[in-house]
RNA sequence: GGGAGCUUAGCUCAGUUGGUUUAGAGCGUCUGCCUUACAAGCAGAGGGUCGGGGGUUCGACUCCCUCAGCUCCCACCA
């Protein structure tokens, strides 16, 4: 078949797609085989194909085809998650576009927009996957919010409840008063805002109500807020505030008396040392008054006014109130002074309202007893992190899991299937139906109507994280009884998992719970985290910036196989991947190098009768030594998951190995025919780096491969097995490497010197290099013919243990060589002394492991053979 | 503030119980080549006292201490 001139991949891509797609090659059932599966991290249904998805994507359908190719059967699930916060603002924006609020529209008018937003928009990203080459099980594709899978997240909250480990709480959250809703914490921007820093006075109390002479200072940003105030707290190691411990003290304005606590929490080198506790209103100040059993009074509403709870300025704004406040406050002799301050405060993304922490009833999951075994999993071993570092990372945050929140304030999502009475006592089960039967239990009067389904949904982690499980088989999570079907039964637990380390927590951590809690096993074997991609300039990618290009623009103009390739050229696991598009040019040059190398190879004229030349038998046994050697590296950095250490070992035996050395030593001259045997084993090295690089580039590798020789419908190279690693001789290779050293040193002096081979070289080798050898040599390094003696001056190479001598009047300083050489000879002679020294302590001998021993014995050996051989040069050059 | 990690060539990174690598790769740079597969190429060359300082050792990029700079995660200071 004749080869274009240059290599078209968008022409290739899509018929070999289709092709795939047609035979049904990635598609899997259980069989006799072993299995190897990968869930896919599911996209948000509403995302588009970015530079992550594509460095995630390649990683994972690197793995799973090298799988396929080791002749296990692979499957790869895709699927996308319904991602509830980005998906409803993404609906809320569309809807406000069309001149709609969401709150003008019942629940279930918005959820019928946004399905069907989601059936026009949802999924673009798992055909944008295609065109990177994933090779995914379509037909597995799955949705963590159709039908089956919300089933399992319900069964999975009922379960949970049943067990006791859910239960409603009461939780500070970001509220936005003028959106009137929650927003999550990654909603919430923190900017440096100035502002005032009050410092105010608080009579302590004579035990009845009335204020003494004597006060403390407490500081402050929130004085509107002193009227929830539930104490005031200091540091117990603070001398300064000893005398005030079980006293108490009248909140000015209103006079009401809290007590001082004493809290580790407080700074006694910030502020006055005295901080006011206000439960209601801050974070930490809740935390506190949980561990003082302190009373909570809430004293702002939804819009941020002051409620009635207040006593004062009551309906006033929270911004007013604080100006009013500070004025009574200064009019009532309160106020010691008020200084500027900048401070952190949280603006709202979408309304840019600065956020009021308020208290809100949510549901919790407990997560002692899940965190406990989940990180059991890793420190034992079960489950393996890549890189290793995050296991510290890991452990720190299970030893400290906080209960997870699994409520939003959403309406696109898996609604919390509580059920709630008149009487505000609530039933929790999977139906409706069941929910009136058990409140019937309760209450014989309860009626349909009586019964109201929690308004909130469940976070979207909570039905992520039954992914590994719920893909398989659906009816699995929350029924633990359950007998496996057969393809949860054959695929869990699936192999290794590619992600991204950011987030470890919300979702690897929790797959892991939920495997130990419904399967009793490990969701995975190796987590691989990927780093982030950056722009060359070490910047996140961002759609303000502009520094984000588009993968499928990339794919267009470089294919597919580039892309891919200058992705995971810089992918080292774990550390950020600074990307930039020379990499991807790198990935074309590739294939064009690929596709040219079969161009000079399909164009040869064969003659089966022709013998074959020397250096062409040694470039092939050479050659075939070191393909079996490279698979070997090649196998050891998989199993490593040094994804970019193997691509690199197989680039380098094609391009430098086999383009530049073998093909230019086997190579008829021009006109000339190859002789058979050496074409034969021409086309089955190329058959074997084809094989071996078809993970990374699947379409050239297909197209070259389909291309080389007449195949059958239904062939691919998707189904051939991974070259396999002969036996090797390293010895014969470690001699080839010297011919090359050697044929390098002679270019070298020629390209130094402007001289033309024939004009001077002839050139004298003496030492231990295989005669064989020398063809090799004559016939790369471009000389007619080796001269065994040499005349008047000469070059001197020492490579290994051979001496190469190039004669050549007036080039070379004796000297010079002399000086190299002895240099190297202390260097040799010191680093043998040390070898010995370690050789020398019984200990060592004794105790260290035999190889370790016999690496230094080789060591030794090794140096005085080297030592040896350039005293010999030395006595040469004199 | 708590935790983790990083610092090696112009750039991005390897460096595997301390030793045959008196420091490696890819890209970039420089020089010479339109040589009949490939100029998206070929053949060469240059480039680092391994962040600073100290220690252990016969020997340190590697182990220990210390200082400096950077990144990420968590908590964010009333």
């Amino acid at each position: 078949m004749e080869l274009s001139a240059k290599y078209n991949p968008s022409e290739v891509e899509d018929k070999w797609y289709a092709y795939w797609l047609k035979n049904k090659f990635f598609h899997s059932e259980p069989d006799a085989r072993e299995p190897y599966t990968i869930v896919i991290p599911p996209p948000n249904v509403t995302g588009i194909l970015h530079m992550g998805h594509v460095l995630n994507n390649t990683l994972n359908d690197v793995l799973i085809r090298k799988a396929r190719m080791d002749g296990k059967n692979a499957c790869w699930i895709p699927g996308t998650d319904h991602a509830s916060i980005a998906t409803e603002n993404k609906v809320v924006a569309k809807l406000k576009g069309m001149g709609i609020s969401k709150e003008d529209l019942t629940r279930e008018e918005f959820l019928k927009y946004a399905w069907e937003w989601k059936e026009e928009h949802g999924g673009i990203i798992l055909q944008q996957l295609r065109k990177l080459g994933a090779s995914c099980d379509w037909d597995r594709t799955r949705f963590t919010m159709e039908p089956e899978l919300t089933e399992a997240v319900i069964n999975t909250f009922v379960y949970f409840y049943k067990k006791g480990w859910i239960y409603r709480g009461v939780r500070m959250v970001n509220w936005d008063p003028e959106g009137h809703t929650a927003v999550s914490d990654d909603e919430v921007i923190h900017r440096d805002t100035q502002s005032h820093f009050y410092h105010m006075r608080y009579f302590i109390s004579d035990g009845n109500g009335n204020p003494t002479d004597k006060y403390i200072v407490v500081a402050t940003t929130r004085p509107e807020t002193i009227m929830a105030d539930a104490a005031v707290c200091v540091n117990p190691a603070d001398e300064r505030h000893k005398w005030l411990h079980g006293k108490k003290v009248l909140i000015p304005l209103i006079n009401k008396e809290i007590p001082i606590i004493e809290d580790s929490y407080v700074e006694m080198d910030f502020g006055t040392g005295c901080l006011k506790v206000t439960p209601a209103h801050d974070v930490n100040d809740y935390e506190i008054g949980l561990r003082h059993n302190l009373p909570v009074l809430n004293i702002i509403d939804d819009h941020g006014r002051l409620t009635e709870e207040a006593q004062i300025l009551v309906g006033e704004d929270r911004f007013v109130a604080r100006e009013k406040i500070a004025k009574m406050l200064q009019e009532a002799g309160n106020i010691e002074k008020i200084e500027d301050y900048i401070s952190p405060i949280g603006y709202s993304e979408r309304t840019n309202a600065v956020i009021e922490p308020r208290l809100s009833a949510q549901w919790f999951l407990k997560m002692d007893e899940l965190s406990e075994c989940a990180l059991a999993s890793v420190e034992d071993g079960f489950i393996k992190f890549i890189p290793d570092k995050y296991r510290n990372t890991y452990r720190h945050w299970m030893e400290n899991a906080h209960d997870w929140c699994i409520s939003r304030q959403l309406w696109w999502g898996q609604r919390i299937p509580a059920y709630y009475l008149p009487d505000g006592s609530f039933v929790v089960e999977n139906s409706f139906e069941k929910a009136l039967e058990a409140a019937k239990k309760i209450n014989p009067a309860i009626t349909a109507e009586d019964l109201h389904q929690d308004e909130d949904v469940l976070d979207t982690w909570f039905s992520s994280w039954l992914w590994p499980i719920s893909v398989f088989d659906p009816q699995m999570p929350g029924q633990p009884d359950h007998k496996p079907n057969s393809d949860l039964a054959y695929y869990y637990p699936t192999n290794d998992l590619v992600t991204g380390p950011d987030i470890i927590f919300f979702w690897v951590a929790r797959m892991i719970m939920a495997g130990n809690e419904f399967m009793n096993d490990v969701p995975f074997h190796n987590v691989y985290f990927t780093g982030i991609v950056r722009d060359k300039l070490g910047r996140k990618m961002s759609k303000t910036l502009g520094n984000s290009p588009n993968p499928l623009d990339l794919i267009e103009k470089y294919g597919a196989d580039a892309v891919r390739l200058g992705m995971l050229l810089c992918s080292s696991a774990g550390s950020d991947i600074l990307y930039d598009e020379s990499q991807v040019e790198q990935g074309r040059n590739f294939c064009g190098k690929i596709w040219n190398s079969w161009r000079l190879v399909s164009g040869w004229n064969v003659d089966e009768n022709a013998a074959q030349p020397a250096a062409a038998a040694e470039a092939v046994k050479w050659f075939d030594n070191l393909l079996s050697r490279t698979i070997v590296t090649v196998e050891d950095h998989y199993s490593k998951f040094r994804i970019s250490d193997a691509l690199m070992a197989t680039y380098k035996l094609f391009w430098d190995d086999y383009c530049s050395w073998y093909l230019e030593l086997v190579k008829p001259a021009y006109g000339e025919a190859i002789d058979g045997a050496t074409y034969k084993a021409t086309v089955c090295f190329f058959e074997k780096l084809l094989k071996l690089i078809h993970p990374i580039m699947p379409f050239i590798t297909e197209e070259l491969w389909q291309a080389m020789a007449e195949r059958k419908e239904g062939e691919t190279i998707m189904f051939q097995s991974t070259p396999k690693a002969g036996e090797y001789d390293n010895e014969f290779i470690a001699q080839f490497e010297l011919a090359q050293q050697i044929i390098v040193g002679v270019r070298g002096v020629r390209a130094q010197k402007q001289i033309s081979p024939r004009e001077a070289l002839s050139l004298c080798i003496e030492g231990s290099l295989l005669p064989e050898l020398l063809p090799v040599i004559t016939k790369s390094a471009n000389i007619s013919e080796f001269v065994q003696s040499t005349e008047g001056p000469a070059v001197n190479f020492i490579v290994g243990t051979i001496k190469v001598s190039v004669p050549l009047a007036g080039f070379v300083n004796a000297d010079e060589e002399k000086a190299k050489i002895l240099a190297e000879l202390e260097h040799q002679r010191k680093f043998l002394a040390g070898v010995r020294g370690k050789l020398g302590n019984a200990n060592f001998v004794a105790h260290a492991p035999a190889n370790v021993v016999a690496v230094e014995r080789k060591k030794e050996s090794d140096a005085l053979a080297r030592i040896e051989a350039l005293e010999a040069s030395l006595a040469a050059l004199q």
